[in-house]
DNA sequence: AATGAATGAGAGTTCATTCAT
DNA sequence: GATGAATGAACTCTCATTCAT
């Protein structure tokens, strides 16, 4: 009884190595070569095994797919709208926020991954609204909520702070992340970013300041 | 000879009318499906010819992609910043300038258009480089002529006159072209269109307006 | 009458004109490619002309090579034997005819046609045939009445005049024509070719010259 | 791990077996129709398989047709020279040699494969290549060897073995090979084969045999 | 659970041939 | 007679998926 449980045990963690093993594999393969010109072959060959141990753990592409985009939902986007908002001027706080999102944004990864998920939306919306879910929608309100702490403190005036927001964000990758995802341009250095990030909550204060009556 | 130019002309024009039909049918199902799922048979079957007369037009799959690629940017992408920038106050001019740019941006064909070209850009860039010349980069340019000649007359302040032009795009499609993109929101309507274009244009003169000293 | 005699006339020798251009663009591209690689289209616009006006002088591409295999036959392989033999001594004129012969057999126009004959006799043995007829046979038959012609004059001895007219073409191709059609050696050069010739001039003599008794 | 390797084995086995019958195939089909109108549906049609099983075994036409090419050399080529030469006579070790040559090269299938093989060595010089060497060219040698035995002997007087050698296979093929390749005549009778063998025999000797100084 | 051979539908592409102009 | 657009069958090759071992 022991001996089983243990098997299965072991066995289950295996099974979730070998899994996490495949993801590995085929977020660089999707990521490289988009989902219609990946292939199960390819995937299965650069992982060492064969065919029909992957059809094993994901029954079809599309599944596997799916598993894919879910992990890194879950594992990447998320992250760039952890860290806590600290200090007091807002042009600090916000320029700092805007660094570690335009950080996660431009990353090689990151467009590729868009540029996956983008493609996939028009046939299945249902991969846009996971994919926006797990990081875009809570980064908007997580800005939106500072936005709101600001204007209790009276350093911020905006009527919708909802709106502000995905505003501060749309000046923040305003001309980057749309070359970015053209190809038109490389990942930029840590220090164009810290200048960016800058120049976007100084123009977004600018706009937002409490106005002298 | 001069029938014959005669039936070189007829022929041609009828050569010319069947290519468009073709890059017709081509911009449906590219946009549909995708480059790599379109099938030159479904779009032959669509055209009611065979496969052999798509080929003697377009000599493959991937010519006919570039054909429709640049007709697009041609007769869709251009139009979007034509009109001439008429009026007297910047709020005016770029709302207005901002309402024909959504309009042209948020359509379902632009943004199908768009999904196809960011997803083929990560393998070919010179698809991502040849959509951006025909039309996102002259709108910059545009947006950024008015603002130097804003400047001139002391509407506005600005130290570069590019990066604030992108930034007023950024604004302007904030929260809309991402959603739209990843089909998470419909086509807005022309009302909220006109919303959206003018309080992005009062958001960017509040950051940009000339201080008092 | 006259006049519409005329034209004919002149439509024939322009049409037989047009035919010759034909004849001779499919005899560098059956050459080039053979037969199955060889394209209508390639034809045709290497002519210059459509395929419509191949089809109206060849009713198809069988027929087109038809008649390439007969024009060449006509034209090129004939005229290796044709020279007269003249002289005295048995050793030259073999020599002599040897060297016409070798110099036909191993230029490049000749090795490509004979591939090109040798694959499509295996499946239509009357190519084969007429190009036996039209060259080969004729040359044996030459070298044949010569020799019965020099038993005459008792300068050979030999019971069988014909299959020692074999066995000296035999030797006078023997490890050229091989090496030759299996494109392993170039073309010999003029002096390469005299010197074979005269080898096997002198080894054929040797061994069909009468014996002393 | 035993199991696994007998696994492998079997695996193994029946893949080669596999393997062999589509050379099996491919023999036929190659030698019917030619490199180019061969088919791969039409091979794999007659394997009973799939296309998808024929290109998990070769993965183009062009190695099926490598493959094809090399066993067939391996396999029948190389055979003819191979017997021993014994005996005294040189007529009658010549002669014994010849025959074994005739047979081979004028078999149904060698002449079907030589016609391959000369077509394909014209747009692929390699094909030709690897064809001589695998037999012709160790015949040549062979017979060459044994010339020089016989010299050594003081059976026979010759300046050159190996092109001695070659005017001996020249002559016994002679009036044969070239009619069989044009697919002008049958394969021969072996009776005929052992008249001609001997006959080339006899006049090589005549023209080689040490002359009484 | 792992393997990898087998499958068959369907992809892009080519080509000999026809026919209206 | 000349043209070249149209055709559709056939080609080579790929791939997601299944299944016996």
């Amino acid at each position: 009884m022991v001996k089983s449980l243990m098997n299965e045990k072991r066995l289950s963690v295996a099974r979730g190595a070998r899994r996490e093993a495949i993801l590995g594999i085929a977020r660089e393969v999707f990521s490289a070569e988009g989902y219609a010109a990946a292939s199960m072959s390819h995937i299965a060959s650069r992982l060492g095994g064969s065919k029909g141990t992957l059809y094993n753990y994901f029954k079809s592409k599309e599944e596997l797919f799916a598993a894919h985009v879910q992990d890194q939902c879950e594992c990447r986007v998320a992250e760039a709208f952890a860290p806590p908002l600290v200090g007091d001027d807002p042009v600090d706080i916000l320029a700092g926020l805007a660094e570690r999102v335009l950080t996660a944004l431009l990353a090689d990864e990151a467009t590729a991954f868009y540029s996956l998920i983008v493609s996939e939306a028009q046939r299945n919306p249902s991969v846009g609204q996971a994919f926006y879910e797990s990081g875009p929608s809570k980064g908007i309100r997580r800005v939106a909520d500072y936005l709101e702490s600001a204007q209790a403190k009276g350093q911020i005036a905006s009527d919708d702070c909802v709106m502000a927001a995905e505003e501060f964000l749309g000046l923040v990758q305003s001309g980057l992340h749309f070359k970015r995802v053209l190809n038109i341009i490389p990942q930029p250095s840590a220090d164009e970013i810290r200048a960016k990030a800058r120049r976007a909550a100084e123009t977004f204060m600018r706009a937002y300041a409490p106005r002298p009556s």
